[in-house]
DNA sequence: TTGTAGGCGTTATCAT
DNA sequence: ATGATAACGCCTACAA
C-alpha cells in the first residue's frame, strides 16, 4: 500500500502519452496492439487503478448511485428497527447498478447527523434513491435540485419526483377478500405498524376499503398498533384481547407482528386458525416456517430495488423525460394461518427437487 | 434537476471568494458570522451540494469505503446464493463508516465482469473490505498495492493483509462439546457447505478437532455436503440416510441446511431431537421459530462488519501500522433441537417485556 | 495511431 | 477574516 500511482507513471513506463493510456483503459480504439500490451503491462505492474474522483470530475459522472434508508432503531424510536426489507431493496439496487457498471453507495440516515450525511452522499452520486422516512420532504426537495431523486415509497406519487413502490392497498385488499369470501369471516381486526409509516397507512387504507367493499363495518383507525416488530405485535394482541372478545381474523400490518401475534395467541390457548385466523405482510423467510405457516402477502422487494435504480438511471440520462410513478403488484401467499388447508404444498414442495 | 451549480456561483451570490465558501462549509473557522449566514443562505438558495469527486480529487480522500461481497447464485454456481449474513455485515460496515461521516460503497462480484467492477470500485474508495470468495487472491494482491484492503474471512490471516473474521472452529467446537458431554452422543455426522468455502472448511476443521479431543473417530471429509442452502441440506440428509443408519446427531454447517434437514427428518418419521439431534450455525432469524427451535451458534455479523471497517479506517490513517488479525468469538445458542429441554426460555422470554 | 492542452470543482497554501 | 491561485488525476477535443 504505497502512494497511489497515477496515469502519468503508467504513461512514462510504457513510453506513451497519458491520452493513450486513457484510451487503452476505456475507449478500446485508437492504438496499436503493441501499445496496448505495453500500457496494460505497465498498469498491472504498478497496480494502478484509475482515480474515481478524477474520472468523475472530468467526465461529470461518478458511476455511483446512492441509496438512502432509514435506521429508526438506532435513533431510539420506540422498539422499531430498520425494516428488514431494506436489505432486499439494497440488493436489488446493487444488481441493477452493477448491470450497467455502476456501484451503489448506501447510507442510513439516523438521528440529526443523518441530514448531513444525506447531503454528503448526494454530492458523491449521479442519482439518489430515497427510501420512505429516511429524509424530510424539505431536504428531498433541496437535494433534488442538483441530483435526480427517486422516492421509494408507497404513497401516491409525490409531486415532481419519480417514485416506485409496491401495491400495499391491493395486497391487503386481496387478503381481506380471501378472508371474507373464502372463509366467511365477518369480524376482522387490523394491527397497524408505526402510525407515521406510509406502509402502515397504506395497508390500513387497503383494509378499510376492502371491508367497505364487502359491506362490513370498519373502524377509523387500527384496532391496535405494534410498531412492525414481534414484541410490538405481541403487545398489541394482548391489548386487543383485553379489550374485546377475539375477532374471527387478525390482519397484521407485517409478518413480524403476525409472528408476535401467533406466540401470544398460543399462550392464550387460542388456536390458530381454529379460533382465530392470522395474516401477515411481506413474506419474510420465517413466515413459512411458523406454526401454522403464515398466510401473507409477498412484496417483490428485490425487484422494486432494481426498478428504482433503473428508473433513476433513466432520469440521469434524460433529465427532461416525463416523471414516472411505478407501482408493482403484490402477491397473496396462502398458507395455513388463514384457515386454509393447503397441506403438503407451501414450504415442502421444494423438497421434491 | 437543473445543471449542478458550483462553488463559484455560491461565492458570487454571497459576495465572497470560493475559498471562503469552502471554509464555511468545512473548516468552521476563518470568517465572520455575517459572512457565514450569507454563504449558507446562498448555498441553500441554489440547492448546492459540494461535488464529491472534486473534493475527493483535491483532498485525496473520497470519504467512501467499499465492501465487496460474492454473489454466487447469480453466476449459476450450484444452487448456492449469496450468503444471508452478507446483509448483516454490510449493515455493520455502514454503521462504522457513518460514525465517522463516511459512506459505504457496495458491489457484488459476480461472473467475469466482477473483476472489472472490483477494480472500478477500488478506484472510488479510500479502502476496501473484501469478503471471502468475492475476489481472487491475485486481484486482492494487485489492488492492495494502491488501496488498503481488509480481508473479511476466517482463514488464519493471509500474509500481508489485515483480516477479521469469526471463530468458526471454536463455534463448532462448542457445539460438539455440548453434544458429546451433555447428551452423551458418540455418533456425530457433519454436513458441510460448498467445498471451497472458507467458512465451511473452518467449521469442519473445528468439528474434526473437537471429535478428536473427545476421543471419537472422525472422517476426513464431511459426511455430506449441502451448499449452505435449504434444498441442499435436505438433499444431503437424504443421501446421508440412504447410506447409513441415522447418527445420534447431525451437525450442519449452517442454519439453512439444518432447516432443510429438519424437514427431511420429519417426512422420514425420525423425531428430532428424540431420535436424531440437529444443530446449525449462524442463528438466522428463522432458527428460533423452527420446530423444534434450532440449537446453533451465533456469529456477531454486524459487529464483524463494524470491526472490519474500523480496522480499515485505521489503516487508511496509518498505512505503516502493524498488520492486525481480528477473530471475534461466537456464541453457543442452546435451544431444543440438540435434545435440551429449555422450554419457555428461548424464543418466548421476550414476550414478558 | 498518438500527443498537447484546457478544463472539471474542490482544497490548500500563500499572501494580504 | 479574506482572496488569489496552484495543484489534484483524468478526459477530451483538437492537432499532428
Amino acid at each position: 500500500v504505497t502512494a497511489r500511482s497515477t496515469i502519468y507513471e503508467v504513461a512514462r513506463r510504457s513510453g506513451v502519452s497519458i491520452a493513450t493510456v486513457s484510451r487503452v483503459m476505456h475507449d478500446g480504439v485508437g492504438f496499436s496492439a503493441a501499445t496496448r500490451e505495453r500500457v496494460l503491462a505497465a498498469a498491472a505492474d504498478l497496480g494502478w487503478v484509475p482515480s474515481g474522483p478524477a474520472r468523475g470530475l472530468a467526465s461529470r459522472r461518478a458511476g455511483i448511485v446512492g441509496v438512502l434508508f432509514p435506521d429508526l432503531g438506532a435513533s431510539g424510536e420506540a422498539e422499531e428497527e430498520s425494516p428488514l426489507y431494506v436489505d432486499e431493496v439494497i440488493r436489488g439496487a446493487e444488481r441493477a447498478a452493477t448491470a450497467v457498471g455502476d456501484a451503489v453507495l448506501i447510507a442510513a440516515t439516523r438521528g440529526a447527523s443523518g441530514r448531513d450525511l444525506a447531503y454528503s452522499v448526494a454530492g458523491k452520486v449521479d442519482g439518489l434513491v430515497v427510501m420512505a422516512r429516511s429524509l424530510a420532504e424539505h431536504d428531498i426537495e433541496a437535494i433534488s435540485r442538483s441530483v435526480p431523486i427517486v422516492v421509494f415509497a408507497n404513497r401516491p406519487a409525490r409531486r415532481g419526483h419519480d417514485c416506485v413502490g409496491a401495491d400495499n392497498r391491493g395486497g391487503v385488499g386481496a387478503i381481506v377478500a380471501h378472508l371474507v369470501q373464502e372463509h366467511g369471516y365477518t369480524d376482522l381486526a387490523f394491527v397497524g405498524g408505526p402510525a407515521r409509516s406510509p406502509d402502515s397507512v397504506e395497508r390500513f387504507a387497503g383494509f378499510r376499503k376492502a371491508l367497505n367493499t364487502a359491506g362490513l363495518p370498519v373502524l377509523d383507525s387500527p384496532d391496535a398498533e405494534g410498531g412492525f416488530t414481534e414484541v410490538g405485535g405481541a403487545r398489541a394482541i394482548r391489548a386487543l384481547l383485553a379489550d374485546r372478545r377475539p375477532p374471527h381474523a387478525i390482519v397484521c400490518g407485517n409478518d413480524e407482528m403476525a409472528i408476535g401475534a401467533l406466540a401470544v395467541l398460543r399462550t392464550a390457548k387460542l388456536r390458530v386458525p381454529g379460533e382465530v385466523a392470522v395474516t401477515g405482510f411481506d413474506d419474510i423467510a420465517s413466515a413459512r416456517h411458523m406454526r401454522p405457516p403464515l398466510t401473507t402477502v409477498r412484496q417483490p422487494m428485490r425487484d422494486l430495488g432494481e426498478e428504482a435504480v433503473r428508473v433513476l438511471l433513466e432520469r440521469v440520462n434524460d433529465p427532461d423525460a416525463a416523471r414516472c410513478s411505478v407501482v408493482m403488484p403484490t402477491q397473496l401467499v396462502i398458507r395455513r394461518s388463514c384457515g386454509c388447508r393447503t397441506r403438503s404444498a407451501e414450504g415442502r414442495e421444494w423438497l421434491a427437487s
